[in-house]
DNA sequence: TGCAAATCATCTGCTGTCAAACGATTGGTA
DNA sequence: TACCAATCGTTTGACAGCAGATGATTTGCA
């Protein structure tokens, strides 16, 4: 059997790569998908869900915000980020206070344990990015970030 | 109301470019949602589906072959595969025939209808890259596809 | 040969995401 | 004032994606 009898139709040097090369939108999901599979393991060991730990450094960067405007900058939907404030608030890490001037919304506000359990969170950050993205150059990270940046919509 | 007595905490120069910025991993799944978004919306006019116009490119270009290559190649779960196939075959797009060398697997096979649908379906690709990433020159495009490659580690 | 392990397609159940609808509240207008 | 549209948070239902189990079949090895 030194011709492969069986694999009749089994390329090997896979399709994958010239698909990838071909279908930029492809590339760019199946990419998505394994770095955010990485991204909720590495979330998983932390005990922080990657939602809750984005809430958390946003509160801390611009103050107590309503859910809306968490959902709109984070880009988490309005109904996940419902359950995303319940856990938090269940652990202690925030409060939901009524906004006085109105009362429709909250004022999602960081407690103190909130801030530390952030700061905890934050130290495992760095590596979990040099991990994931490994197989590019610091160089290549920033023009990827750029070029993510520009299809975005967020400016330079 | 010259002085917004409303909106205490609302910082207009939103949070999400500084955020997308800092963490690479975010910026690639939301612009990775963006354009699956825009796929879909796409693909649904086109009244084929993503995974479905895949299926049908591979089998054009490397032969019958067994759902389970489909779905490793094509990086789609094999259980999501067989609701795909399902649906192609339903269409007489595609035909499942049993591999007489190994009567586990199916040899998917195109059909002459199959293979006329998914010239039909090439010919608006194009246009759609064009669309989704647009805020791209080619030059970047190109990048961007290099640096998936490599995360994807596909290769140059 | 005969038997254990691996493989292929399939099915089931769980989880996360999103659209749409709903109550509570607000702002604007007559 | 009374009323209508819009907004905020929430709930519900539908749907995709994935892990794990199952049945049929094949392969490897004694």
């Amino acid at each position: 059997m030194a011709p492969t009898t069986k694999n009749p139709g089994r390329t090997r040097a896979t399709y994958f790569p010239r698909l990838a090369a071909e279908r930029l939108d492809i590339a760019l999901c199946r990419a998505s998908a394994a770095v955010a599979r990485a991204a909720d393991a590495h979330a998983g060991e932390e005990g922080l869900g990657v939602g809750q730990h984005l809430v958390l450094q946003m509160l801390d960067a611009v103050g107590p915000c309503s859910q809306q405007t968490l959902s709109e900058e984070l880009r988490i939907d309005r109904s996940v980020m419902v359950s995303v404030c319940d856990d938090l608030e269940q652990q202690g890490l925030v409060r939901r206070e009524r906004n006085p001037r109105d009362r429709r919304s909250y004022a999602v506000t960081l407690t103190d344990l909130g801030r530390r359990r952030l700061a905890q969170a934050q130290t495992s950050i760095p590596a979990f990015l040099e991990d994931t993205f490994q197989p590019l150059t610091p160089d290549e990270r920033h023009q990827l970030s750029t070029l993510l940046g520009k299809l975005l919509g967020t400016g330079t």
